[in-house]
DNA sequence: TTGATACATCAATTAAACTTGTTTAGTCAA
DNA sequence: TTGACTAAACAAGTTTAATTGATGTATCAA
């Protein structure tokens, strides 16, 4: 993967990790899916702010959603995870062993 | 690790990674370090510019600067991104394999 | 000491993100 | 149908982040 021609989904998937009411749900949804109403009760936010954060996180790719009668399931989005995880791991390739310069710290 | 407890560093880590600017200077930054003057040359931006993004970058240990002379050096902090690696990668762990369902998408 | 260079910081403005309350649309049971 | 419920969409207002231009500090060479 080249890092010079950078995928605006790259950014805004960061930036929708960036926010810990965020990190927050994605660590609810780790195990399992669960609905708005759900994630609601355990987070005690407002619908309307779930809501919010919800569809970032969905225009992120790092959710994805499944309607069941008139409740709305989260889960987890693996494959940017993945990609976020290997740009991220692309660093390792070209630098120096950790630490880098132990001497004069 | 658990990420019922997030800490402040990791969001503020993917924050610093969610602006292309900076992006592009961490990817500058990759191969070797370099000073502010090649980064706002290669760049195109200006100094003051230049100088608030390698700030956020820095308070999210992303980054290190040295100085040397009037020059001031910065390059990459591994360490962080390597956590930064590491909490995306809880999230395989967790998850179905990849794709989770293929199915129906 | 003077002037130039390299960088950081500040204050003011602009832009983006977040919050909150309300409305709209869809689902389901009675 | 009606009414209760769930979630998305919308439209404020508020907060936070980014940009810009000016100023400040340190280094170095003349």
């Amino acid at each position: 993967m080249s890092l010079a021609t950078i995928s605006p989904l790259i950014a805004s998937g960061f930036h929708a990790l960036s926010e810990p009411l965020r990190l927050q749900i994605l660590d609810l949804l780790r195990s399992k899916e669960l609905c708005v109403c759900d994630l609601c009760e355990a987070l005690g936010v407002s619908q309307s702010k779930l809501s919010f954060h919800l569809k970032v996180l969905k225009e992120a790719r790092l959710l994805r959603s499944r309607q069941e009668g008139r409740w709305m399931y989260y889960s987890i989005d693996l494959p940017q995870f993945v990609i976020l995880e290997q740009y991220l791991g692309e660093f390792r390739r070209f630098s120096p062993i950790v630490p880098a310069r132990s001497c004069d710290d």
